[in-house]
DNA sequence: GGCATAGATGAATATTTATTCAGAATACTC
DNA sequence: GAGTATTCTGAATAAATATTCATCTATGCC
């Protein structure tokens, strides 16, 4: 960066630009050069702090409702992040990724260890994450990979970009997500390179996490999950999924074929990890995310305030909330 | 202006535009309204005051040579306006209008009676006079207009310009500057109407004048000095002008038959004026600066500051400063 | 000195922002 | 409740700003 330009000459052109509202082409007549150069003077006074914008306080999330979510779910933090009227869902997660970035942030200490998965608002999140480097950070994949196209969605992507931006280790899995059946799973866990990753997803302190539904399963869109898979799942109580693992209404991982061939943290790893936040956008995830909280899958949430409207609707049965809470304290 | 909006969503644009560094068309897909519309908050939200702009002070103004001017040359007040480098005396006009207004808007206190006259530095000085109202001004043109094509820079409209922005009575003289002879001139003195005005000329607070030489003269520019009226005034010893009064070394009115047909504040009348100011651009009028001075017609100075290194240059036969010092003092 | 390297610069241009305009929505009057 | 005026809105466009690019300039380095 240059230092060639005095500061009179920037405060000259800042304060004709800014105070005495001249166009860049006027202070550029007047200071005697190109507007090019104008453009660029003040680009530099902005950055060297000669010209100072603030803007009032903008409060992004829900605070009444954060609280009440905490409470009722008996939750360790919640971000309720608000969201503008007649918003999509896509805009929902924009949303989300925006302003849940420094919320996240802020859970990650120094020397933490950090699984994440994938998920399009976890996308929109991990982009916005500030630059600031976090001193000694672990970021492990926790889930293979969905298919053999790695999409900019993908957890191999997603902590890649983490661990780029904050200046830590990324330890990938290395694996498909799904394998064909549990003995080539077990194979592939054999391997000293792959087992020692997923060894590391138990000693994590916090996982970032999304919750899928039966309903609108990405499994189902990329074509590893068939129909019929779906229909079963669903005979034996699946109303939610994490990382790829399905669970009942109590949050139990629901016996099945499929259960034997996710290459991903498991659901006791996940119950271990003291912090961990689900990453969510969309009101059609109510019940999923209840059940995950109930069976002790969850202690945090990053939600758009319609999500967390719909979740305190669906309402939490008294007794689930005492054992949740026990869960968390 | 419009109230509609809710400075919730004036913050939230203002913030993901300013603080987050969107573009308006990111801010407007977040918010879910047009780009046009962003514009127009983002206008509104500065106004607001939701968004403060700062910018480190600049000091226009050369202290230092500001002092050495008005302790050589006793003045009562001096502004020396910065350029940059490599300004033309265009420049130097537009430099000194700009930063030069506050100056001399601060000279002026409310209940003033003001004379003005006409100069293309007077011009960009007054269009960049600040906005607000001045009680119980009245303003004055100082001199009649040079031809009838009233342009931008005479005192007609200068001084309609300064009455307007500050809210007060003007008062035209509504004559030509230069009648063919005394008898015609001491015709139009004696109608009332014109009298009244030249006589309120004797009873004003503050003079804003220009300074002319006889090389760059705007009379001759403009077709109402022949070359031969001004060899006869050099041979007179004018060194000056001020409002259309050719004085010389001394800053004593000259002796010529064109004395008598100038329609313009009179020289005794300026000297008897509290709070005279030259209104100043260019290095070639320092004679005619320092004679001014001499003569008591001059006792505030706003200048550029080649303007100013000039006139220092110039410098002052001592006896004369102690003069100049007596007067204003 | 010759040569290389790293800015610095402004003209041209791409991109972004502000304004205009015409239609839609809302409030206001009778 | 119809008519009228006012405000609000986004599409199109005008205007302003940022970036690219080729050229120039200064400075170090042998």
């Amino acid at each position: 960066m240059s230092n060639h330009y005095s500061d009179e000459q920037l405060r000259l052109a800042a304060r004709l630009y800014y105070l005495d509202g001249l166009g860049q082409t006027e202070v550029a007549r007047f200071v005697k050069v190109s507007q090019a150069k104008i453009s660029r003077l003040l680009a530099l006074a902005r950055e060297r702090g000669i010209v100072r914008i603030s803007v009032a306080e903008y409060e992004p999330r829900h605070e009444s409702l954060e609280q009440r979510i905490r409470r009722e779910f008996g939750l360790r933090s919640v971000a309720v992040i608000k969201t503008v009227e007649g918003a999509t869902v896509e805009d929902a997660r924009r949303t989300v990724g925006h302003f849940g970035a420094p919320f996240v942030a802020s859970l990650i200490q120094p020397e933490s260890v950090v699984a994440i998965a994938g998920g399009r608002t976890m996308r929109e999140l991990v982009q916005l994450l500030p630059e600031d480097k976090k001193h000694g950070l672990t970021v492990v994949q926790a889930m293979g990979s969905i298919d053999s196209t790695v999409g900019p969605v993908d957890a191999l992507e997603l902590g890649r970009a983490m661990a780029r931006r904050w200046g830590g280790a990324f330890y990938t899995l290395n694996t498909p997500a799904f394998l064909p059946d549990r003995k080539t799973r077990d194979a592939f866990l054999g391997l000293e390179q792959i087992r020692s990753v997923w060894q590391r997803l138990g000693r994590v302190n916090v996982a970032l996490v999304g919750i899928g539904t039966l309903e609108n399963s990405v499994f189902v869109e990329r074509g590893v999950l068939s129909a019929d898979d779906l229909s079963k799942l669903k005979q034996r109580g699946a109303v939610g999924e994490v990382c790829g693992r399905f669970y009942d209404s109590e949050g139990r991982e629901c016996e099945s074929p499929w259960r034997d061939r996710v290459m991903s943290i498991a659901l006791e790893q996940l119950r271990a990890v003291p912090q961990v936040a689900g990453i969510i956008a969309g009101t059609d995830r109510s019940t999923a995310i209840a059940a995950a909280i109930r069976g002790g899958l969850l202690n945090s949430l990053v939600i758009d305030e319609a999500g967390a409207a719909a979740l305190l609707a669906e309402g939490v049965p008294p007794a689930r909330v005492a054992k949740a809470k026990g869960k968390t304290k």
